[in-house]
DNA sequence: CTCAGCTCCTGCGGGC
DNA sequence: TGCCCGCAGGAGCTGA
């Protein structure tokens, strides 16, 4: 589900109630998501401060006043949820209309919840159980094993024509999946690939080490541009994944390509017509007439 | 080492 | 209505 716009959409949505704030309660409610829980963990959580919500990546970051940080991976269905202590109700359970809506999750996947000093009680749902929490040292964060195989982050000056294509130089692999390879460049994921692509006008098939310089320079600047207009539009939702607080980004409503297969491409003066393709099953979407091999 | 493919898990939507 | 099948935004692992 979230790719790098929709975590720091997430990211954005939960400072507010956890910037500063203690740890009241931490509980887990199973003893693993996709991996176990580290050793105490509810524990080690439990009365202590977060400095501040990071985010690295598809990661949130939550430094520890206990010289440990919190990291969270929220899979393809994590989400978290915002509610009061007292009620338990969502406190901004509102979708942009103004509309209260109902619960957007089943209560049964709720695996971790954390009571801020505040009062904001703050869950975690994960139906599929893809997502995964740790605590690292703060003294080895950046060379964790989570942190440590990240490549650039993209919207940082460290992501450039340049670098990208010196890795493209000696890959083989389509450019399709060099982006998806988190090591390349990191906090892309199978959306925003498809759509940086077809923005560049490179064919997701074309091997990596055969795009030409020009292509490499309109990649990174397609890249940037629509994480950007991503994350100004609250990220993405697809199915019913919503923000934190519950309203509902609406990116997807200005996908070019993916999930619209058979549709015109909305490229001006382009008549193409969006292809799907599987590759190692996953779902490639681009313009069979503006998107060129190499 | 790189790369393609499979896998974990649950829920949803479409087709019959 | 109900069942079955395909599909889903991640990414670690395996084996070639």
């Amino acid at each position: 589900m979230p790719e790098l716009p929709e975590v720091e959409t997430v990211r954005r949505g939960l400072a507010p109630v956890m910037d500063g704030q203690q740890i009241v309660v931490a509980q887990a409610r199973r003893p693993d998501l996709r991996f176990p829980f580290p050793d105490r963990f509810a524990e080690r959580l439990t009365g202590a401060r977060i400095e501040r919500l990071d985010r690295r990546a598809k990661y949130l970051i939550a430094p520890l006043d206990t010289g440990e940080a919190l990291i969270m991976h929220l899979g393809m269905s994590g989400r978290f949820t915002i509610a009061d202590d007292e009620t338990q109700k969502p406190l901004r359970a509102l979708n942009q209309d103004g509309f209260a809506h109902a619960r957007l999750t089943d209560p049964k996947h709720d695996h971790v919840v954390f009571a801020m000093q505040g009062g904001a009680v703050v869950t975690f749902n994960d139906p599929r159980r893809f997502g995964y929490m740790d605590l690292v040292s703060l003294g080895s964060l950046e060379t964790c094993k989570h942190l440590a195989v990240l490549g650039p982050e993209p919207l940082s000056n460290a992501f450039s024509p340049a670098g990208l294509g010196e890795v493209l130089a000696r890959k083989t692999a389509p450019i399709k999946a060099a982006l998806l390879d988190q090591r390349v460049v990191a906090g892309l994921g199978n959306i925003y690939v498809c759509e940086a692509l077809h923005r560049a006008q490179i064919h997701p098939a074309s091997l990596s080490r055969e795009l030409v310089d020009g292509q490499v320079v309109a990649l990174v600047a397609a890249i940037k541009d629509v994480l950007t207009e991503a994350i100004a539009a609250g990220g993405s939702s697809l199915r019913d994944h919503a923000q934190a607080n519950g309203a509902m980004g609406y990116f997807q409503h200005a996908f070019a390509v993916y999930g619209r297969e058979g549709a015109p491409c909305r490229r001006a003066g382009c008549s193409g017509v969006i292809v799907r393709q599987v590759h190692s099953n996953r779902s490639t979407f681009y313009c069979d007439l503006c998107q060129l091999a190499t």
